[in-house]
DNA sequence: ATTAACTTTCAATATTTTTTGAAAGTTTAA
DNA sequence: TTAAACTTTCAAAAAATATTGAAAGTTAAT
């Protein structure tokens, strides 16, 4: 596989995978771009090299820097502005998981909390409804302080001691 | 806050969490209603409360049968057929996580791995597409088989505690 | 074998999400 | 202060995704 290849081979499986962690294509592509770029690119850059719009651009960049991923790189000398990511994937996992606890997991963890502390009517169902949101609560809950402890602390110890016990 | 109240939040913020668990949102919901339902429900019955369609009751369920998260409960004498979904909290932990691993984390890890290992070529821009792709790779096998291991342990414990009920 | 009860399929439609592009806005150099 | 270089905004268009509903398919009872 040649260089070529191989790179839009990664931009574009990137791409698709910004689902997994909660971003559109052309967001999860752009900061694709920027992770294998060696320098920094300008807007114009990234719009030739991934085919879309300026306005595409400007936004899904606007929205890379509102979680803190992206980075405006101003060059002495240069009208342009320029862009980087963070290249380090440990802090980038720490970056994604604390941004999406904050945007879409804590949330919903105070709603379960506030839907399984209804008053029990002595109903079946509403016992039902209780206990398991209840318990939905307790296992969102626990996930999320588990990753955050897991990618916020000291990460690369943590994961390597992890994965001995698992062996 | 009230039954009915507290069964609509629940179910509509549990579907909207959907994207992030990886599926659409009357599959969710579904999953939803069946979760906090005392009883078996029949298509008609999940098509009333959730005011969907039949054909979409109907696809749905499927997609749920084919995630191993709802199963198909034969009433005797009845002439319909009725469906529950997984209770557990847990299971349903277990299974997600090993779906979403076998779907969509595992074909990524292999891109990663060919794109990581394209020839080197000494230019700086292919060191880099090399170093970071290897990077990524890592980072993303290291946390699939670390849940992958957490979710072999649960069954392990799972399979202890049947065992000691058979006894 | 027929019919009634029920489920699945899928083309058409509706909804949601993403993308575009050009006008408006901003910044900097002269 | 003007104008060129660049960025942002946002209404409209396009693309992607979800939903409908009715016809076709299946199953079970008579």
């Amino acid at each position: 596989m040649e260089y070529q290849e191989a790179k839009d081979k990664f931009i574009s499986t990137w791409g698709s995978l910004g689902s997994l962690w909660g971003i559109n294509k052309a967001m999860a592509q752009i900061q694709a771009l920027l992770f294998i770029s060696t320098k920094p690119l300008s807007m114009e850059d990234i719009m030739e090299e991934l085919k879309i719009s300026r306005g595409n651009t400007s936004m899904n960049l606007r929205q890379l820097m509102d979680w803190g991923i992206v980075t405006k790189e101003i060059i002495p000398g240069e009208r342009k502005e320029y862009f980087t990511t963070e290249k380090d994937v440990q802090e980038l996992a720490r970056i994604v998981a604390k941004e999406r606890s904050r945007r879409e997991i804590k949330p919903v963890i105070k709603i379960l909390k506030d839907v399984s502390s209804i008053k029990d009517d002595g109903t079946e169902k509403t016992k039902e409804l209780i206990k398991q949101t209840k318990a939905l609560h307790e296992l969102t809950d626990t996930m999320d302080t588990m990753i955050n402890k897991v990618v916020n602390q000291q990460q690369k110890w943590l994961t390597k001691s992890l994965l001995k016990l698992f062996k």
